[in-house]
DNA sequence: CTTGACATTCCAGTTGACTGGAAGGTTTAT
DNA sequence: ATAAACCTTCCAGTCAACTGGAATGTCAAG
C-alpha cells in the first residue's frame, strides 16, 4: 500500500502522515525500488489509534510516548490511565475557570445595560472596561478564541 | 517618561510595550533627542486599559477596534457590548463543549478501571483508547494542554 | 513515447502574543 | 574617561499540528 491508499484508509493526507513520521509517531517504512514509501495493515491500525487518542485530547507527545512503550512490548495500559487522569485534572481545572470567567462575564454584561451609546467622557475609554472589577482573568483564558483549527476539508 | 519607567507603572515590558506600538495599540511616542521614546501619565492610562480589556477576554485586534474608535472621539460603548455579547456566546460554546467532553472522558476513565496494567494483547496498542466509543471529540478540544503562557516572572 | 496521477524532498507559512538576542547608541554617575 | 544602566532597531524563535508549494522523480495506461 502506498502513501495514498493509507490516506484514504485512514481519512488523513499523505502530508499528515509524513509529518507523523517526521515526528517518530510511524516508523520509517519500507521503500520500493523507487523510492516510494509502502505500508501494510499495521499502519492503518496505528493510525487509527493516533487518531482515537487524539480525540482524547492526547497531544501528539503524549501519543508518542504511548507508542513508544509498545513498540518496547510494554503494557500501555497503566500508562495511558495516569495520562487520562492528568487530562481529567486538567479539563476539570479548565472547567471551573471557565465557569468562574462565565459568572463574571455575564455580571459584567448585565451591568453594563443595554443603551446603544454612551457619552466619551473624560479622557477614558470605555467606562464598562475601566470600572469592571473583574477577580478572574479572562487573560489566562486567552486560548478561547480561536476555536482550534478548522481542520479544513477532510478530503 | 521613558519606556523603563511607563513598564514598571505597568507592568509590562518594554519589549511588550514597543510591541503594542508595533500593532498600532499605541501611537508613535514623541522622542528624545537621543531617540528615546518619551511617555505621558495618558500612556499608563492607555496601557491600563489594555490590560483591563486582556483581562475580559479580548483579543489585541479587538481591543485595538476600541482604541481606534476611541482616538476618532467615538463613543466605544455600544462597540464593547457587542464585543462582550459575543465573547459571552464562545464562552459558552467552550463551556458546553468542555461539558461534554468531561463527561466522556469520566465515564472512559471509570470504564478503564483502576488495575496497574494490562496484557499487551495482540496487535493493539492500548484497549482503553481503540475501545473508547466517544461521541464528542477532545480533538476540537486540544487548546485545553497548553496552560497558556505562565507569563514568566512580572519583573 | 507521452500523459497524468501519484510520489519524493525541502523549505516556508499559519495563529497570537509576545520573547530572546545581537549590535549598537545615549545618559548618568563616578 | 569610563562603566553601568538604559535605550534603539531588527531579525528570529516560541508553541502545536499541521498545510502550501516548488522542483523533481516514478509508474501505469494508452
Amino acid at each position: 500500500m502506498k502513501i495514498g491508499q493509507l490516506a484514504k484508509s485512514t481519512g488523513l493526507t499523505p502530508k499528515t502522515i509524513r509529518f507523523y513520521e517526521s515526528e517518530r509517531l510511524l516508523p520509517p517504512p519500507a521503500r520500493t525500488y523507487g523510492g516510494y514509501r509502502t505500508y501494510g495493515p499495521e499502519d492503518v491500525e496505528r493510525l487509527d489509534f493516533i487518531r482515537k487518542a487524539k480525540r482524547l485530547g492526547l497531544s501528539l507527545d503524549e501519543i508518542r510516548s504511548v507508542l513508544q512503550l509498545h513498540d518496547l512490548q510494554e503494557p500501555t495500559c497503566g500508562h495511558v490511565r495516569s495520562l487520562l487522569d492528568a487530562k481529567l485534572v486538567q479539563v476539570e481545572a479548565a472547567l471551573s475557570d471557565l465557569q468562574d470567567f462565565h459568572r463574571e462575564l455575564s455580571r459584567l454584561r448585565e451591568s453594563a445595560g443595554d443603551l446603544e451609546d454612551c457619552q466619551p467622557s473624560g479622557g477614558r475609554i470605555c467606562g464598562i472596561i475601566e470600572e469592571a472589577g473583574l477577580k478572574v482573568s479572562g487573560q489566562a483564558l486567552t486560548w478561547i478564541r480561536p476555536r482550534p483549527r478548522p481542520a479544513s476539508s477532510r478530503r
